[in-house]
DNA sequence: AGATCTATCTGACTACAGTCAGATATCATG
DNA sequence: CATGATATCTGACTGTAGTCAGATAGATCT
């Protein structure tokens, strides 16, 4: 009853039956569950039919008879798309909003309910987060952004934060060299977010510099990630945009109180080298040639 | 995308799809899945018809069936209970063990290998656990127990892990007022485990003494069942188990390293009292007159 | 013993999910 | 412009889950 294993499946238990009571109450609304989950589909922003079938992992004759029903009770229209008049484009109608509206209700409320339950949502929240990443880490998606963007943002937020709970002495980004937004944009640099089903969990940035290098900045692994391998993920790719911009040389600085980053740069080929700026914060100073 | 609803629904959708594909493994055995799970609930142990029926929330028709292809499987046996005839009892012959074990053999692999994707595992169970005790909340049942029990002394090497943890100078049992078991067990007093779906989350203890009240001893929360009042739940089945043993004074002492602990007494009726022991870890003692 | 309750079983039925083959319209290519 | 590829649709079909109304046999109560 106590090894991994049986915690494992005990986890799947709970899950499963939750699940269950999940997707009944979808069906509350007097129109099956494949319906209501194409409907909830076309919501959520999705309008290629051959994406939602994808998504969803339908079978094309199943898929277009689902189409047809929402469509005779009105909450969607089909047009063929323009540029391939074979594809078709679904977009919710007026009453359409209206039915997903309520969809979303019942989910928030269903959340809202769960999480009132429980006296310490915090953790509970911290845990959900970290199982959501692990079983979605294969759709972990990494995309270039800017480094205002309110992803972006999010992701240094947390990066900052944690900075400051690691190290003993704090941190106030205004005494770190905080990079330039431009130095981190194309061309001259990069900013990448990685984001699991609408979640940031990850970051990293490829900061050009004058100086025949270019370094890398603001690594991080949101607490509900790691052990997922994220980090080497945005490394790797930040090491191949950085060849892709044809840059020859990498630099980066870190702190001995963040030992997994250490390990991480030590591990994938780079090598310390003695400190390069005036920083204060670092300790630890890396290079790699590509 | 960062509220709490929104993170609760990010891992509704994670665990939707996981649990899906975690059901169509099973129909991997040539079974529909209604069957393999009436299979797999007799194999853990469930005997009676009404109860499987109970558990898995069927049909008396459906399950009926279920049972009868089953039977025509060769995997189970059926019979008359001898103490009421209508009722039946079901068994696995010989062909239904061996199906049943590859079913567990699945699940086992099928845990094992989520598992050895994520390299911080032990975060990842810990999470697993507490969600699954928040999702099987109302579940968790409350049993008295011998204090010698596997149970009983799974949580008591947990309540002494913790406390080790949890005091500055450590804690060595040895040089605590170990009570007798047979102080914890009826008439003198009482041991109580909860236990969500095989899982031990939490114990206390009745101690009866010779002195005119009785102790409460080693109340003990998991870590994953926190937030769930279940502390509150373990005290109240022990006041009342008191009440039932004819006891009137309860005392308990604590430690201020522990303040979830003194907050829960104080505010169910107990009050302060001078020290009333030598033990040299309590520094907080209580006291409840039933 | 008769009336009533209970657990299970059977037959008849429905809804839903899903599969497959082929029809149709459109696009891409030589 | 013929050919093959592609996206969707339609019709015909299957298997599973699930419901409901009795039927049956055994328990329980008076």
């Amino acid at each position: 009853m106590l090894d991994p294993i049986s915690r494992v499946r005990r986890f799947n238990r709970a899950v499963t039956s939750a699940v269950g009571a999940l997707d009944t109450s979808f069906l509350g609304r007097g129109r099956p569950l494949g319906a209501a989950r194409v409907l909830n589909a076309i919501g959520h922003g999705r309008s290629d039919v051959a994406d939602i079938r994808d998504y969803l992992g339908l079978d094309s004759g199943l898929m277009s008879r689902l189409l047809r029903s929402l469509e005779d009770e009105g909450l969607i229209e089909t047009a063929a798309r323009e540029d391939d008049a074979r594809r078709r484009m679904v977009k919710l109608t007026r009453a359409g909003r209206r039915e997903f509206a309520a969809y979303e209700a019942l989910s928030n409320e269903q959340a809202e309910g769960f999480l009132a339950q429980h006296s310490q949502a915090d953790a509970l929240l911290a845990a959900m987060d970290l199982i959501a990443s692990a079983l979605t880490r294969e759709r972990i998606a990494l995309d270039e952004m800017d480094p205002r963007s309110e992803q972006a943002r999010y992701c240094l937020g947390e990066y900052y934060a944690e900075l400051g709970r690691r190290f003993s002495q704090g941190f106030d980004v205004s005494l770190s060299r905080d990079p330039d937004a431009k130095d981190m944009r194309r061309p001259r640099g990069s900013f990448i977010v990685a984001t699991s089903d609408t979640l940031p969990v990850g970051c990293v940035g490829l900061k050009g510099t004058d100086h025949g290098y270019a370094e890398i900045k603001r690594l991080w692994v949101a607490p509900a990630a790691r052990g997922l391998r994220l980090g080497r993920r945005l490394m790797d790719a930040a090491e191949s945009t950085a060849r892709e911009l044809g840059i020859t040389l990498l630099r980066l600085d870190t702190n001995s109180a963040l030992p997994e980053a250490g390990q991480l740069y030590r591990s994938t080929g780079w090598r310390e080298i003695p400190r390069f700026n005036d920083d204060p914060y670092p300790d630890l100073f890396f290079e790699k040639r590509l």
